[in-house]
DNA sequence: ATAATAGTGTCTATCAGACATTATCTG
DNA sequence: CAGATAATGTCTGATAGACACTATTAT
């Protein structure tokens, strides 16, 4: 086979020594974990954060993240970020969205790409809150949105407005947040964190997203509460069961509710397939 | 306000003075734009692809695409690469995946931000055939994906397989691909062609984005022949036109389909709201 | 017994799938 | 009129919303 020369006359061989990275701008590029968790009483959901250290933004909260380093891909930085984090491998871990703006770190150009996390580690959560490194309760309503934690008294807020634009043809949805706490997340966070719940919502009622923030066995009831705080709306109890009944079956256990008096629950487990 | 210093005793001037962006690795990045419009029979759905002309795949066709330059974010790059290659502005355009194998380029470290653009320019397409800028003809079955032109007498085809894996605690279900054609695209952009499709065809029931690909007044038969197109499958005339019907209103004008015979359509428009 | 929670039954409205029928156009 | 395409009618089965009712537990 001819070895092809290109347009100024070189094989790939020439073509690639001759070749100069430096020609193109080159980013630093980072890896921005929303790791979504549930209270154990089922109560709000969880989102890990991370007090920084250092500048810019120094003090602020932000989501854990990290440089994609050679010879790894985005994924397995945010599996190495997530591990170095919480301890859990193979956790679900789901890409978002890749962050672009040219100022978004005033250090340099830099570039986040966005994952999802769901665990379901109640015990590992309580244990883990230290000074630099805490789960905020989240709500998120059309209004607002807030990240608090008690023990810390900290609450971010911020206000969200709906806007809408066009893409082509058609309409889009967006939310813009205003700060309206003291505290802040650094960076462009609050972005990644509209943007994760909002693809969470879109996704779990057609996946099964739900089934990573429960235990390996769970209760119709758990369940409910947690496809509640997601959608951010109560379920009618009949058919949230009729519409999980093909995606679970029983164990045959029975598992007792936290709170005083009622009947047991029965215990389920996901159906594989 | 005091400044604040960090854990080097350092504030935010001195810091962002001293700091040194070379101490990360910094990919290039690029964006690849995913284009997608009908035939004007709407035989097929068509993909905008250009022939290579550099190493590294040099004659190799490939999905239009560039770098980000300094002081645009990946969604200008993404629309300045369309209107350079379509001069078409405003079009609809969405971030798909973000792709980060470390050797998807052989020349460098690499990560591209693969956006999918929707366009409706039958016109244009036709008359555009040049030598290394193309439409082709898409197929995707579950089976084998297919990227043809007959004039360039050329086809690219890729036998699929479904594989699923976890993550988390949830089942996904993946496509690979393998070259059964003697052409191929160049680097992963099979790949970007998977996901975008794929994309597509999760959003557009729920979504608006079938309108992009017809004129501004269409007819509902050409409305469904596209539905038909994204989703690989028939659809029932009534059933469509129900789920439709919410999203439409009628302009008062007709048109004649292209084949002889039959009555003529009413035209519509999306409506506003 | 009472309050609290878990689990079922059933009616309605909606909607996709499936197929049949009517309407309008060309030649 | 025949053949082709557009538009609508109607039946069925599945399912979400809404509410009522029964079952089981702790105090």
């Amino acid at each position: 086979m001819v070895k092809r020369k290109d347009t100024q006359g070189l094989s790939e061989e020439e073509f690639l020594r001759q070749y100069n990275p430096n020609d193109y701008i080159r980013p630093s590029v980072t890896t921005d974990l929303l790791i979504v968790g549930v209270a154990r009483d089922y109560s709000s959901l969880k989102v890990l954060l991370v007090k920084r250290a250092e500048h810019p933004f120094i003090d602020s909260w932000a989501l854990p993240g990290g440089f994609v380093q050679n010879d790894e891909t985005a994924h397995c930085a945010a599996n190495r970020i997530m591990e170095s984090k919480t301890h859990l491998r193979n956790v679900y871990l789901d890409q978002i969205y890749t962050f672009t703006k040219p100022d978004r770190d005033p250090r340099m150009r830099v570039m986040s790409i966005a994952y999802l996390s769901l665990i379901c580690e109640p015990d590992e959560m309580e244990e883990s809150n230290k000074d630099d490194e805490a789960w905020f309760n989240l709500s998120f309503t059309d209004d607002s949105i807030e990240l608090s934690n008690k023990e810390l008294n900290t609450r971010i807020v911020y206000r969200l407005k709906k806007e809408s634009f066009k893409n082509g043809a058609i309409k889009y949805e967006n939310f813009t947040a205003s700060l309206k706490s003291k505290q802040s997340l650094a960076f462009d966070h609050i972005e990644i964190v509209i943007e994760g719940i909002k693809r969470l919502r879109e996704q779990v009622f057609y996946g099964n997203q739900a089934f990573c923030l429960v235990e390996k066995t769970f209760t119709l009831p758990e369940l409910q509460l947690v496809y509640e705080l997601i959608l951010n709306r109560p379920l009618y109890k009949k058919s949230f069961r009729d519409m999980v009944s093909s995606k679970i079956s029983e164990t045959g256990g029975e598992k007792k509710s936290r709170v005083a008096g009622g009947r047991k629950s029965k215990e389920y487990i996901m159906k594989e397939r």
